[in-house]
DNA sequence: CATGAATGAGAATTCATTCAT
DNA sequence: GATGAATGAATTCTCATTCAT
């Protein structure tokens, strides 16, 4: 059985992604995960808390998922493919996470702390890029830039499916991972 | 002086903007905006019609900035220029306009009929797409997916800067257009 | 009839004395005082705030009541016994009131900021004592402590009688003033 | 090492002292003792019991202070002085313990039967008043109004000197019990 | 005996909404 | 229309107590 605190974090994302943050009182995630509202407040300190815990919790996932099978040897556009590619893998798998990111990156409810850690992942992207300049085969421009086009072009795929007005299937998910290059590439 | 209503949306924007809508109570709201708690449920029915009614009118703000100047008969690439030219420039000079509308657009809390109309600049964006289709300039893709991967790249960007990661200058803004065309280009 | 912020303060009161402050709860006094719960927030910000208010106009209603009759042209002693005997009276009086200030006078519930402003009637006290120093009827000591002094006397009787342990007839009571100037006279 | 009951005891004296019981919870007694909370409930039934522990030990300990190089064969001033000296010397040396008694010795929280029994202490102070009477130095009122007056002077004494209203040095001292004298005698 | 995570009833507080003025 | 005090259900959070280890 999973611990208590992995149990009211699955809770917490299921129950905000059903209905948001708004409408989910602690009392709705103790009922969901399993466990009594005083339990809740042993492991996180306020609700607040909670959900900064997720938070990180869910970047550190993608973070790690980014990374699977990641050959820091193989050459620029194969090291971009993969991690955009997992990136890409993660979200579509993993609706509920992704746009409780979203949701909440830019929230006031999320401490500006809280968001502060590089994760390993973005980490990779910047020496790519900064590789790939050096090659001249990327764009000349600040890589943070880069990075920012490149994830908003996926994640605004990834919105776009889950509001319905487009499918991605392996075709489209190509194309796209093609397109990012584009975006980036000299 | 603008007229009440006016002023309670604005009122209701800066706050969650500055607090979040959680922290934002209509006794806030009612004090911000310098009227009565009661004149709000003269304007709108509830809280929630207060919140679809901000989201109404920034949509329909921004849809007007981004078609301004913007002239049909112009090749295809001008036009696409203009529009995002024009909707990057309202993103930027409107900030919490622009994160409130990132904020709610898939929150469960705005009823996704009010989400629905389409907007008449998307309309239009979805006609310069089919047409540089048409001329073989355009990547042969559902428009929805070219829309929306220039519509990320742009908004990445503006988050970025509100977050402080990069700064958009008038060089980086003509590049990052580019980058958008480079985006959907044959 | 009396004004909200009235019964909400008798309300508190009376419970307090029936059953302490741990175990009367917001919901108990809003019922007691016949208002909803949310009208005690909008006059006190908190219960902590609540009780700091009851203490601050209990000690006023004291102060008041000590004054009573007071002639400032009187002689000493006859100033002395009249402060006192309104004291006195006052606390037996009101048993509630009387009992509350003993309870929260040193408590750690009421902000010592709360405890700091000197009433009227001490004051008054104070004159009363320097004056009889200087006619030496009255022992040199610090006037504070020949205050604390008689206080003691009368609070610790009103006490006896509260917890049964011994009866305050009018003998009685003249008999706890008189001695109250037996402690300070020379 | 003291024991774990001790221990505990003095956890909730200072705990008590420092924020008083209201926010006082028992894992705070716990943290502040060193023990599990489960000890606790080894050794009192719960808080109230615990509490009521605290008072019969401190009113034990005051007792017990009160009689220390007591001489009942000695005159009654003597012993009257002596008692007295010692009830103030305990008081003063020990601060929160004296002002839990305060605090608790009217208030609803401690069961009345935990009151009762008749300290030895205030019953020698008995024989002394009654002797005195008898002896005609002492005024012929009820013993148990004597008391508490006499108490009175010395604890509203204390208050003062906690409160940072006055300071007992050795002078002040003697002088209090003088005057606690001239309040009883003929 | 000792531990401290877990429990859940109960407390304090908030806030959308109403309505008498 | 405008006001804002009043309402009380809903929510967050606390904490005395238990019990499996």
């Amino acid at each position: 059985m999973p611990d208590k605190r992995s149990l009211i974090l699955q809770g917490t994302l299921d129950l905000i992604d059903e209905r948001g943050l708004q409408s989910t009182p602690m009392s709705a995630i103790a009922k969901r995960s399993g466990v009594a509202m005083g339990t809740i407040y042993h492991h996180f300190e306020s609700k607040e808390e909670l959900v900064a815990a997720l938070y990180v919790e869910l970047i550190d996932r993608l973070g790690e998922y980014a990374l699977q099978d990641y050959d820091d040897t193989a050459p620029v556009p194969a090291r971009f493919s993969r991690i955009w590619r997992n990136a890409l893998q993660f979200a579509l798998q993993n609706r509920k996470e992704v746009l409780f990111l979203e949701q909440f990156t830019y929230s006031p409810y999320i401490d500006p702390a809280v968001r502060e850690g590089e994760s390993g992942w973005l980490l990779e992207l910047g020496k790519i890029f900064i590789e790939g300049q050096e090659q001249e085969i990327i764009k000349p421009m600040n890589p943070e830039i880069l990075i920012q086009m490149t994830m908003g072009i996926l994640m605004y795929l990834v919105r776009g499916q889950v509001a319905g007005k487009l499918v991605l299937d392996t075709a489209v998910k190509e194309a796209a991972i093609e397109a990012c290059w584009d975006t980036v590439k000299r």
